[in-house]
DNA sequence: AAGGGGAACGGACTACAGTCCGCTTAGATG
DNA sequence: CATCTAAGCGGACTGTAGTCCGTTCCCCTT
């Protein structure tokens, strides 16, 4: 693992696995109060229509706290989403193929988008919010996401330039985008999925001929 | 012209198609102010960097005036490129092959992504605030963009999904995408274009090469 | 049990996009 | 030129994300 890591685009502040952070006990009972506060009202009223003094308000805590846990909107967002996504990530190392190891690349990747629309297509608004100003490049989840696809792109097929394709791959399913193509454009998730198989299936015939 | 009306049923309050704006006086002068004081304070100090309380101030009118004029920050942006998009489209649709018509469609496609990546090299932070807030998709501009992609992957390739298609590629030369890869990754402008050939080239692959 | 240090708290505060509405005035009409 | 009216104006106002900093109180130490 470790001579894969120059393809990293640079992991750091990783939360740390073990005992580092012992939370002090106020800490961890506001924190889920708002966690707690948030996950209803986002599902009450959407994403979108939430803002943050009302999450703090309803979770009974100051805005300053509210914003020394989480950060910020999006990663507050990305929080309610952690526990889906930790069982999506799951599924990615060590779950059945085609998704988890063990089935070519080019198929993991197929079902790796489809996963990803599937995941869009239940919790488009919330995946919005997530990705606001940018934060969706550093962010924890897309991290994994992009080492992911960037490492099953170099398995298919050596010769292209995978940190670079996995963006625009991943580019292709962003929140934003899915929101617009199949709420505004009203374009089905079976379509998008095709499309994602036609654009895996491209990139990966074959290398493109030296210049 | 005239002569035809007899035979119209009567068309009353038809939006004018012609002339529809006679523009008063003061408004043109301050439309002008407006995008002088933003030309000059983007350039400044950058777009990311000046509010739109200082554009009103700097260009003398009030806060209202400015956005009864372009509606939001991301239309005042847009506003700046104008003159510099219209340019470009004018090249798409008039201009020499490759970029212009008399190419086949293949090479059209990656001259466009050229010249997309290099106006996105010269003005990375004035595309990054033209496209906020999900604009990207309802502008002129990219409507624009998104009708020359998808006419030319429909013609390259007729089985595949054109439409969809278009959004994927133009997803990777999106303004966010691009500043994160340039300047946070520090891919080189050439890299990114490469990568670009690549993906048309993979997305176009399918069909039995033009004779 | 008492005390001290520092993490955590909370809400006032800032900065900013975008809206509203009463006042002003360009320019058309007679 | 006088009058009228609707387009245009401007700045006060709203709603929201995110910051600051004086105060509270958890928990470790003794």
């Amino acid at each position: 693992m470790e001579e894969l890591s120059p393809l990293l685009p640079a992991l750091p502040a990783l939360p740390q696995i073990d005992a580092v952070a012992p939370e002090r006990a106020d800490a961890a009972r506001n924190r889920e109060r708002i966690l707690c506060a948030a996950r209803r009202l986002f599902a009450e009223r959407g994403a979108g229509c939430v803002s943050m003094d009302e999450v703090a308000e309803t979770a009974g805590v100051g805005k300053g706290t509210l914003f020394r846990r989480f950060g910020s909107r999006a990663a507050l967002a990305r929080a309610v989403l952690d526990e889906q996504e930790r069982a999506f990530q799951e599924q990615l190392i060590r779950g059945e193929p085609p998704l988890g190891p063990g089935a070519p690349a080019r198929e993991r990747l197929i079902a790796f988008g489809e996963a990803m629309l599937d995941t869009l297509e239940a919790h488009a608004e919330l995946l919005v919010a997530a990705e606001a100003r940018g934060e969706r490049f550093v962010a924890g989840a897309g991290a994994v996401h992009r080492l992911h696809v960037t490492l099953l792109l170099g398995e298919a097929e050596p010769e292209c330039d995978a940190q670079l394709l996995a963006e625009a791959l991943l580019a292709s399913l962003g929140a934003e985008l899915f929101s617009y193509l199949r709420y505004d454009r009203g374009m089905s998730l079976a379509r998008l999925k095709d499309g994602w198989r036609e654009l895996v299936g491209g990139t990966l015939r074959g290398a493109p001929e030296p210049v």
